[in-house]
DNA sequence: AACATGGTTCGATCCTGATCGAACCATAAG
DNA sequence: CTTATGGTTCGATCAGGATCGAACCATGTT
């Protein structure tokens, strides 16, 4: 009716429970099936096939089959930008579907946020990249700086790589449960990559939730210090 | 059913027609009464006070009663921010509602994010306090700097009584037409405020749209250069 | 007091869209 | 080829919710 993009086909087609399951489930960043996430949303697959559909017309999810399986993630950094930016607004409200339990803890200590690392140990690794100068703003946006630079490609990030891409290195995405901004975008997802082969973090099965190793941990406080 | 906050009820309250235009109204940041809100959605004055209900109780808006009137506003500027994140979102789909036309134009030029500039305007002033030194990327997000501070009270913002309130200072706000990040925070909201004050600019009725004269943006180049 | 205007409540209608059963196609495994 | 599994299509059902007409309350104006 108005002017301005549409932005109600895209709210109504989170809006739905089963389909918001399906796109929370997607935020870990692994693909899953049609069928994982119908049994993820708690349907059928008829309804999930219709579902899956609509969501890719609609431009938020992206498809690739492979053999008789059928594929499905996020079809964009985009799009889960968008649904951390409703997962933080909804979390200031309290309106919390069930109680904080043990998995919730380990959910907001460490997570991954489609493909890079948020929670507490999310914004440890920004605010320590930040204070020791290794970020910095610039009309482009947050981009490492020289000295930045030079710690990544140390700690065994491939800089030279991640250039090439066109995605942008450094993104601020803000975090639901600590109400602050963490680092997204490629540099942040060669860093959550480097800690997982690394041995330092590994991804717990269907879940979202990030477990460091106790080495792993204490390595990785010593390398983001923070003051 | 899963765990996190609860998406499904935001998103839902947005993706209505009806509703979503009257939040997008609403984006002008100046109150509305229930019966504007109902025209602006084009509908009658009890559906509006049915979706206006929800929408509070939702926590994305605030009322306010005076005499027989009712205001409506946005609840926060975190709706906001979800709003235009939304925005930005969808304008990356191309799907537009309606046609680009003159006024669309204007609102690229210069137009309102809620109380701050926002568009190619707001765009060349944030880049510009950037480069000029007068932002900086700090543990708690982005700051003025010192230099900045000082030009800020020089342009006329009262520093002072910004830093007694609890809100950020500055705020990134992505710019859906711009595809880049702007200035918001009560310091993007002090500045749109100055610009009107020293008569550079006038918010065009009933629109999001930003009205520069062409001494006011002359003097807003000169002011807020772009290497 | 009479009237006008802003808003709400109630009830009824009506339609979109979510859901599933059943049948069907596609790919892989035996 | 037969069988199992992943996924889609079709049709029917059903519920939630958006919508409005009508009546009603509240506040201001004449």
């Amino acid at each position: 009716m108005k002017e301005g993009p549409d932005i109600v086909r895209i709210a109504a087609l989170i809006g739905d429970p089963a389909r918001a399951n399906m796109l929370l489930a997607l935020m870990g960043g692994t693909a899953l099936t049609a069928t994982e996430l119908a049994h993820e949303a708690g349907i059928t697959k008829q309804t999930a096939s219709a579902h899956l559909g609509k969501l890719e017309s609609g431009g938020l999810l992206r498809q690739r089959k492979q053999g008789r399986h059928r594929y499905f993630a996020l079809a964009d950094d985009d799009v889960a930008a968008v649904l951390e930016a409703l997962l933080g607004f909804a979390a200031t409200q309290g309106q919390l579907r069930t109680r904080p339990g043990p998995r919730d803890a380990a959910m907001r200590k460490a997570r991954v946020c489609y493909h890079h690392l948020a929670g507490e140990m999310g914004i440890r690794l920004y605010t320590s990249l930040v204070s020791s100068g290794y970020l910095a703003l610039t009309a482009d946006g947050i981009e490492p700086t020289e000295e930045g630079r030079r710690f990544l490609v140390a700690f065994g990030v491939d800089m030279a790589e991640l250039g090439r891409k066109k995605a942008p290195l450094c993104r601020e995405c803000l975090d639901w449960s600590e109400r602050r901004s963490h680092l997204g975008g490629s540099v942040g997802r060669a860093l959550l990559q480097r800690f997982q082969d690394l041995g330092w973090a590994r991804q717990v099965a269907q879940s979202r939730a990030v477990l460091f190793s106790p080495s792993g941990e204490a390595a990785f406080r010593k390398t983001f210090p923070v003051d």
